[in-house]
DNA sequence: CAGATTTTTGAACTACAGGTACAAAATTAG
DNA sequence: CTAATTTTGTACCTGTAGTTCAAAAATCTG
């Protein structure tokens, strides 16, 4: 079976996408990725064959890792409404809590790349779509349960959460301080 | 005095604005620019003396007259809701009309750079707050005339307004359709 | 027109991006 | 142990980013 690889390919994802996270895509050098993996460039290129392809895995790991943690706070107990709030709030902790205020990588990679390469605005497509899929059954639970007002566009709400979320991680990437996003949220949650 | 410059500055600064808006600053190259400006790299270097320095030049000329754009708007007779309607609408169509796709630029540099460069990072925030100045202004006038509950905090709302555009700035980048984004103004509006 | 001044042009230069080639080393199947 | 397979580190290559420079060209001064 040959030589085993001395390094764990799940960690060099990670990794990677830590460094595409913090400086995007065009400003991430191949030796950047072997410094921050800690692994030589033969090796890499071995295993992953180009930067872009190295850099669709990684976005594909942020995808899934972000739908995770979002879905799980949605699927909390208690009222609609209280969770998304709860899930608003706990991004903006999330977003403040960077030290690099790296944001969104799928919000970056929109604004950096946008159409450039069709495989990454597809994955960044299906991600938005995803939270707002999740976004959308939170508010249509909280509809049922009468705590939203019924007559009210799910889907159109949902967006609007979407691009609410999407807004404040920008910000956060410039802001100063926190009460601007606070603010964000109590805004959205009296709108609701 | 001199040889006098063959080329307008500020039309070099225009055509630079260009190229870095739907490429971004990263993956804008020297010979990028000198193509699109149509001069010489000599010409370029002697007249702007690095790209960085050129960059902040375009990004100052985007805030200004994408700035100037939007307090027109919100600047026409009509109801404080009808013109914050027509501001978001007119932006929709604005990111949808260009066949690029290249959202805000401040908003991509925000996503790209970050806190990379402090006076880049400056510029974008300034036009931030001023956007969110102008909402703030609309809104105050909306509930001076009744249009708009007095209770409501309007800074809140001024930042609420300033995610949700940002927001849809960057869904325009990757959208397939319009409807999602022509929905996110009647949730908006409707919750205001 | 000579000279001063400024810009243009195009070539040149350094560093590094992005990736390839290859031989040595490590591992396992038989 | 040997053969086969795969990884690894190093060296190498091509192209271009980002910039500088020398010399020519254009304008103004007197």
């Amino acid at each position: 079976m040959g030589r085993p690889k001395q390094f764990d390919p799940d960690v060099a994802v990670e990794r990677a996408m830590g460094v595409f996270w913090r400086k995007g895509y065009a400003a991430t050098t191949p030796q950047d990725l072997v410094d921050e993996i800690g692994i030589g460039k033969g090796s890499l290129y071995n295993a992953f064959g180009s930067k872009h392809a190295l850099f669709e895995l990684a976005l594909a790991r942020y995808r899934d890792s972000q739908a995770e943690w979002l879905e799980a706070l949605l699927d909390h107990p208690g009222s609609a409404k209280d969770r998304l709030r709860g899930a608003l709030e706990a991004l903006v902790e999330l977003d403040l809590g960077d030290p690099d205020r790296r944001g969104c990588m799928a919000v970056n990679t929109a604004a950096e790349s946008a159409l450039a390469d069709a495989e990454t605005a597809d994955t960044v497509r299906k991600m938005f779509a995803r939270t707002e899929s999740a976004f959308r059954a939170t508010v249509e639970e909280g509809q049922r349960a009468g705590e939203i007002d019924g007559d009210r566009d799910a889907a159109a709400l949902a967006a609007w959460l979407l691009a609410t979320v999407i807004g404040m991680r920008v910000l956060a990437k410039t802001a100063k301080d926190a009460t601007r996003l606070r603010r964000i949220v109590d805004a959205a949650m009296g709108s609701l």
